[in-house]
DNA sequence: TAAAATACTAAACAAAAGATTACGTGTCAA
DNA sequence: TTGACACGTAATCTTTTGTTTAGTATTTTA
């Protein structure tokens, strides 16, 4: 890419920053007046940015600015889920600590949350604390870790389907294993997705 | 949060949606049109998801909306390093994988970055394909685990320092651990940042 | 060294966009 | 049964906003 002169720079970090923390572009007025200048001037930079490639212009929109390239593109929303609870809606906002925005590369599927681990049944793999990724699914194949309402109750467990019915053993063997005939965990045991992935803070 | 109704649910999800896509807010009537309806109806909605804290609206601003709760506001790009290698500056482009945008208020510090995990050494806390967040400081305490440079080959380790040096200690007692007279440390080794947490992918 | 590109001011235009006024329908809980 | 509320049409008003025309001066680059 065409290397930017001083000014541009400076008007490029503007519109990132203005960008990340207000959730929205500026405007061509907004670049001007930040930087004291006649709108045609702050007009006029961001053309040279797009002519060299540095961000998209849509003629005519208002704030119809986005950055090129550079991480920013293309983000999805992944709420983080203190806990989950019976029969509410997956995403009711009351157990909302808040959302982590993954590049959509990443999180290829849409319906995807993250889950605080509370408790020690899938240790030392899971750590209270930790967070995994969960992408929702309503069946998972033989000994995969999954979340599991029973009873309404989220637990985080590895799934079996044996002939005498449904097992979910925590990897702790501290843990014995829950087990449920056909009919009990048809009623009683719901599986909300797999976990792909734990993200655990190290201190 | 107070519950939505179908209709707010969908515009919401049109509003986080076109954000998602295009890189800033819809407007209004943008709203409008892509459900068929007067502006003056889509700004009802609009007003009802922000009365019910669902998104802010800045009065009189085009495309005005920010998402209420999403991370989106103040992120950094942290850049994911496949190897570190000798002498060339940390983020040389050369071994860069990529960025991961995370919130401000995750990653405290500046400096900070994302490291591939090859080997064993720190089984079974971290695995190879682990992806480590590393905050940058040249010091770290007894026993911690940290980035460490030996002669220009980064390796993840425990840092001990003890009477007679440095020593550098893997997890996993298949390696023996690495120990460096004081001179010897001064010298060759040189500690990159530490180690404050792990993304593992569960496959 | 002449032509581009950069970096501006100033004023004005037209389209886009938010807000407002006025009106109408159906639902549901007090 | 009477509001409060969700949901809508239609038209209008006022700002905001992108763009355009016109012009000046400096710096780069071919």
């Amino acid at each position: 890419m065409k290397p930017l002169t001083e000014r541009q720079r400076q008007v490029l970090a503007f519109v990132e920053e203005f960008r990340r923390t207000r959730g929205y572009p500026p405007t061509v007025r907004e670049v001007a007046a930040h930087f004291g200048i006649q709108p045609r001037a702050a007009a006029d930079h961001l053309e040279a940015l797009k002519r060299k490639g540095y961000l998209h212009r849509e003629p005519g929109r208002s704030r119809g600015l986005t950055l090129a390239g550079r991480g920013e593109g293309d983000l999805v929303d992944v709420p983080i889920l203190g806990r989950i609870a019976a029969g509410r809606p997956l995403f009711a906002a009351e157990h909302l600590e808040g959302t982590l925005p993954l590049p959509r590369a990443w999180v290829r599927d849409e319906e995807v949350f993250l889950l605080r681990i509370t408790g020690e049944s899938m240790a030392p793999l899971l750590q209270p604390g930790d967070l995994v990724l969960v992408r929702v699914q309503p069946r998972v194949a033989q000994g995969e870790i999954a979340v599991v309402l029973i009873h309404g109750e989220a637990t985080v467990k590895r799934v079996f389907e044996e002939a005498g019915g449904l097992v979910l053993k925590g990897d702790n063997p501290r843990f014995p294993p829950l087990r449920f005939s056909p009919d009990e965990a048809a009623e009683l045991v719901h599986i909300v997705g797999k976990v792909t992935g734990v993200y655990r803070e190290l201190r």
